[in-house]
DNA sequence: GTCTATATTTCGATAGAC
DNA sequence: GTCTATCGAAATATAGAC
């Protein structure tokens, strides 16, 4: 999508229609048979934005996994996804201000899902006596930080690919909170 | 500055000239008479917030102190700056966009000269063998985002200080780095 | 479904009185 | 310097022909 882009270039409220229906080569008029407002097409981009960020943290947990191996994984999967569809996440972390109170609502839930995921990681992990951390909650906010701040510098020109930042953030993931090494 | 909270708070395009007249209580004509243009304003806001970063975390360096002491004591002392001007902060990192290209160039030589100074720390560290890092650079992305990203959730009513974030930041970042301990 | 044209609102900025 | 009033441009969204 077209708007896509936009929004995450430029901002939701710095992108006008008229950008959008150049982009995809159609006329503000035509548009609006696909959808009824901006901020539904806003609204539609960050719900499912935030949906697949939380599919891509939860999907790698495996039966039997140790909490090193699984804390890993996720902060892997988490800034892969962060790196490979920074567009689509700069949307997410930075244009909750124009949905809707109810479609900010919708999106919140899915936010605190993510958060208490990846604290429920690291206090398997504590109560295993592998990880050593200063507080869980405070941690699992640290670790939030580094996988989706990556959204906000990540450039596919940078020569980097998104898996060799995923796999530099579960090192420091696994750093940070102290797990006991191999 | 009333223009810095809407600014920070709905982001640089959705916050209206009037909304910044109401705030003050004067009107948008009474407004004009103290700055040119809002992105003059933009501007303004947006370099100072820059150069007060790059000053906090140059600023706590000393002569003879210890690679660790000196990458914590940046660490510390930029994410307090970040919790403690979130409202700033935010514009500084989330509103570059709205900036004119002459006035771009200007504050993305201050954040040059941020990530320089940062790599350069890690980079004593690391001659003088008591820091392993997977990479200068990318661990110095990777410390800049655990600070900078403080701006984007720290809110006042947390039950937390700048100061504390600060010093719980300042030990994740020796982590990171793989500082060796006293 | 897409076009052109436009209705309606709202924006940033200015004019002129005080 | 601040006010009221307003200009001119630009925004979202709609109307009606094809």
């Amino acid at each position: 999508m077209a708007a896509i882009e936009l929004f995450a270039e430029q901002g939701y409220h710095a992108t006008k229609t008229r950008d959008i229906a150049a982009r995809i080569g159609m006329s503000t008029g035509a548009m609006y048979a696909h959808f009824r407002s901006k901020e539904e097409l806003l609204f539609e981009i960050s719900l499912t934005g935030h949906e697949r960020g939380f599919a891509a943290l939860a999907g790698p947990t495996e039966a039997g996994a140790t909490p090193s191996d699984e804390l890993a994984a996720m902060v892997r999967a988490f800034t892969t996804y962060h790196a490979t569809f920074h567009t689509i996440a700069k949307i997410v972390h930075y244009e909750l201000y124009g949905l809707t109170e109810e479609h900010l609502a919708r999106v919140l839930e899915v936010r605190h899902r993510t958060s208490a995921w990846i604290e429920d990681a690291i206090r398997r992990g504590v109560a295993a006596k592998v990880f050593s951390v200063p507080g869980v909650s405070a941690v699992a906010r640290a670790l939030l930080s580094l996988c989706v701040d990556v959204a906000r510098w990540y450039r596919e020109d940078l020569g980097e690919t998104p898996a060799q930042i995923g796999e530099l953030n579960a090192e420091l993931a696994l750093r940070m909170v102290g797990a006991e090494r191999a």
